[in-house]
DNA sequence: TTGTACGCGTTATCAT
DNA sequence: ATGATAACGCGTACAA
């Protein structure tokens, strides 16, 4: 069932069966209404691909992120479809794995199925050759990197203030007497470089020792929590807090040092990153950093949109995360 | 760029690059080279809404879930997505919040945009109106209920045995002397139907006492468990072993337990469901139904490209879970 | 107010 | 082995 086979039940032209779809001028109200009633009763809808052929949009954006499976992922992922779904779009969901081969096949993909923007989320996507290929081959196609910085010329990024995020956790320690604090890594990306940076310069500012002992670089996941807690028993560091970079991998480690006999905020202080449910799940309940997913993600949405409809938009937009203090410190 | 200024270029005739770009036979080997340069030189990638409009297919599915949050349903997606992009497939995420207008709005728009399939995830969408949706307009496009069972004519669904699965909750907790056992229910779906009956039917199995008091209804998430354990104790309920049908309940619940002082398993023994990170992270770690998430996913994936591609495909599949026995029993 | 005719970019059919 | 042309379904400039 076509726009003919509508126009010719109804005695008009395809025109203005074009013309009542899509509520334009110029139409009797009578011509209109019968055009209506055999649509009705078809249960007509236009075809997708002939209008896309047209207008060039398939009113759908491209969502890519490394698993929808990491909470903090699937929180932006969630918020950004229901705004755009809002919006009338659909969202096209990619996970590359941390891949950076899968990365740039998923923006061809995009690319060819003619999405109207893409939203990047995480850091992960600001390596070198993503950077190359958006910028050589993505040129007219909005793109944002949400929860991040993408460091390509005409690019846009919402992102949370890391360095910001970490020193508070610093501060906070330090204001409950803590002077031998740790700081648990777990990600190479731009984020988790300013998450350290942020450690170091308040460590700094506070006259607190930092060497490389006090910075320990660990896989991802709860796993990986577990290993730095094991790690710095087995190295005989001394120490009474651990900041950790993700919530998951804080609760790795509290886990760990449960095992090991010591108690949690009284022996170790432990702090995590993300606000996640994990941290209410923990126990102690764990003192987190809440970094703003929603509001990065719906931040992001709005951003793409606005560059969907060409309005101004400025580049860059940071924000502020706040601690959240619970037992575990 | 299309079609027509690679033609030109080459000096061939459309058809000629149509052939090389489908590898179609019939093609000299000096032609198609000469092609190939050129097409690789522009960066050709051919219009998906023209291809679209001849072959009434995009290569892409639409994924419906009630929230891509619940890590349950992440995991799902996720495998699903994985699958299918491996297959040349895009999936397309769609969030109805558990709405019933959502989700028949999100269905509509799916066929519109002309995917090649659908997936729901969860019994959920077993639903009346979504049933009657589903057989009044989606007829000729295939659709499978992942982790579910679709009660419509030439529907198609991969489920879990919930039945047994609760069932070997019980078993296990008998089999540990427990003989007042609660079962915590979060959710009246199909699944939660299953998993209810089984409690119900092994408990009368071995003889055990099951009433109203023995099944408590409460909502979604953490909270739920915890005022599960709340009102039990408010009522004055005997009880030394509770079974829930999710692991965040069951966490939520656990906690409830800690603060009242009741130590787990030796006071309480517990049991979740979906064997998730939160039975990891759970302190102390969660005894679990293991529902093969990736297993059901990966199911559906291939029952729905079967269907695609028009292959025999049975209507049903079910699998078994396994228990996975932790601290917490 | 309404209709005719063309273009969008591709694939399929039928000639050559 | 290669090419000309129709067809897919819609929107729209232009004509009536």
């Amino acid at each position: 069932m076509n726009i003919y086979d509508i126009a010719r039940e109804a005695g008009v032209s395809i025109t203005t069966v074009s013309r009542v779809i899509n509520n334009k001028q110029n139409i009797s109200a009578k011509t209109k209404e019968k055009v209506e009633t055999i649509l009705k009763k078809h249960n007509y809808t236009p075809n997708a691909f002939a209008r896309g052929l047209m207008s060039s949009s398939i009113k759908s954006i491209g969502v890519v992120t490394v698993d929808i499976r990491d909470p903090h992922y699937a929180n932006t992922a969630f918020t950004i479809e229901q705004d755009f779904s809002k919006l009338g779009y659909n969202v096209i969901l990619c996970n590359t794995g941390g891949k950076t081969d899968e990365s740039i096949n998923y923006l061809r993909m995009l690319m060819e199925k003619k999405v109207d923007g893409i939203i990047l989320i995480g850091s992960v996507f600001n390596d070198q050759q993503v950077r190359k290929y958006v910028s050589k081959h993505v040129r007219n196609l909005p793109i944002v990197l949400a929860n991040g910085y993408l460091a390509v010329d005409n690019s846009y990024s919402v992102l949370v203030d890391d360095f910001y995020g970490i020193s508070c956790c610093v501060e906070h320690l330090y204001a409950k007497k803590h002077t031998k604090i740790i700081y648990i890594k777990d990600a190479e990306t731009y984020s988790g470089e300013r998450k350290q940076a942020g450690f170091i310069a308040a460590m700094k500012e506070h006259g607190l020792p930092v060497d490389d002992t006090s910075i320990i670089k660990v896989p991802r996941g709860l796993e990986g929590g577990y290993m730095a807690v094991a790690k710095l028993v087995d190295d005989g560091k001394d120490f009474s807090a651990i900041i950790f970079g993700e919530d998951i991998t804080a609760v790795g480690g509290i886990k760990k040092l449960k095992e090991l006999g010591r108690r949690v905020p009284e022996d170790v202080a432990v702090t995590g990153f993300n606000n996640s449910t994990f941290a209410k799940c923990c126990d102690p309940e764990l003192t987190s950093v809440d970094n703003k997913v929603e509001t990065v993600a719906s931040l992001s949405a709005k951003m793409l949109h606005d560059l969907i409809e060409t309005k101004n938009v400025s580049s860059t937009i940071m924000i502020r995360p706040d601690l959240i203090i619970r037992k575990s410190t």
